[in-house]
DNA sequence: AAGTGGTCTAGACCACAAC
DNA sequence: TTGTGGTCTAGACCACTTG
């Protein structure tokens, strides 16, 4: 008994008037463990407390705290591992390396393909435009840091994509950084500025590479590109990273599952 | 206890040598009402037993049926409803009318605008090529339905897609029966052809219109079109219809979540 | 052998919907 | 009031990993 009868829990659950305010009690341990990720108490990689002892820290049974990682597991914000624990998530060593780009090869998978090299073409400070400060829920006018960089597979230059990142969370972002880092960017981002990003949306469009395009990514220009504009949240929901990203699909596709 | 200790279940599970075939119980349960649902014992729309029911029929406790139907609720092929029971899952009166379409109006959602009108361009009966062979899982040659239609939103056309769908499982399907039902098409298999969709794939590329593709869509030749390449499942990761769509996305984009 | 997550049970009670 | 799914508990045991 966490919550309903007595004991001070770490963040009691006070039903306001009009709303029914019915709240689960696996559910009020989840965001428990929540705020215990989003304070950083338990690092990515670390594993966090047996269940066992989360159920002793809350007071509720361990079948409680069960659900409640179950829940961020599916979220992919923990991973379980029989017989050695919960650990948090983390984009470095995980096995899908990007885990949020959905291109792979036409043939093969995506490990049959050596790592992706990086260019990065520009990094620099800017001032957040209009639509720059929607996505990012700033202020127009607010610093934000933009980088622009290529991707090639296999020497075949085939991604060209602009990053633009809050330029508070994101001091000191160098192209050096950018570009030198070994393993996927977001797992720089976790491990350089504590930045985790968990889930992300994507907006796919087709559209047509202008002149400019088409020489970063040697192709002709009016060549087909899918046009891929991505925003992705760390905790809270909030908005982390504005990306858009221009994918040739001669070679490789978007796979999608739906279900 | 329905297979460990004795009683004759209607799945036994044989250890294989070598492998290590443990399988849990409730995975078990989560078999025997996958071949229930894939029989047809319950109808798409209807509730299945309660999980006391289950839970008797089966000779497992009802946390054991629970979590069973969890996972099936998990993959959309089950439905809950507190206080109702459990619904087999069905592309009718679903909240999302179009579960596998993932294009939307760049503003507002797709509920804004009306449903979407079609025009069968044509349906005829044909031989499976290489390529709609083997992702039909078919042999080349054998009988196969090709329909091609163009799906506009509020008068304006916006998708036209190319359908393949195994002959004998819908023998008889006509221009009419395409055109003439009001709601998702996937709909209209399950009614007229028992035909359940389960999950989806989608390789997405982006592509220039030709003249034909073109003059269809209402657009100019070389407009830049999403190509959306869909195969549907059914039970048992069974392909039973490959979908090949083009979309404009000048006032629509495809909208992707990832985690 | 000890510790972890994973499974299974049985029973109590709550929230919701329908009669 | 009854029946459904949803929550919570406590305890037993299994499977996997590590020392």
């Amino acid at each position: 008994m966490a919550v309903p009868p007595s004991a001070p829990p770490e963040q009691p659950s006070f039903p306001e008037a009009g709303t029914p305010a019915f709240s689960p009690l696996y559910q009020q341990i989840k965001g428990l463990i929540l705020q215990s990720l989003q304070a950083g108490e338990w690092k990515p990689g670390e594993a966090i407390p047996s269940e066992m002892d989360l159920a002793a820290r809350y007071r509720v049974s361990q079948g409680t705290v069960r659900k409640a990682i179950d829940e961020l597991a599916a979220e992919n914000l923990v991973v379980r591992r029989q017989g050695k624990g919960t650990f948090v998530a983390t984009h470095a060593e995980q096995h899908v390396q990007y885990r949020f780009l959905k291109l792979v090869p036409d043939a093969g998978d995506r490990d049959a393909e050596g790592p992706a090299q990086r260019n990065v073409v520009e990094c620099k400070r800017v001032r957040a435009g209009a639509e720059v400060a929607r996505a990012l829920a700033l202020r127009t006018g607010d610093p934000v840091v933009q980088v622009r960089r290529v991707l090639s597979f296999d020497g075949e230059p085939t991604i060209l994509e602009d990053l633009w990142l809050p330029g508070v969370a994101f001091k000191g972002l160098s192209a050096e950084q950018m570009a030198g880092y070994h393993g996927p960017t977001y797992a720089m981002f976790e491990i350089e500025f504590g930045v985790r990003m968990v889930r992300a949306e994507e907006k796919i469009r087709a559209v047509a590479a202008d002149a400019q395009q088409a020489a970063l990514l040697g192709v002709a220009e009016h060549t087909p590109l899918l046009s891929v504009e991505r925003i992705a949240y760390t905790y809270n929901d909030t908005p982390m990273e504005l990306r858009r990203g221009l994918y040739r699909t001669e070679t490789h596709h978007y796979r999608n599952e739906l279900s």
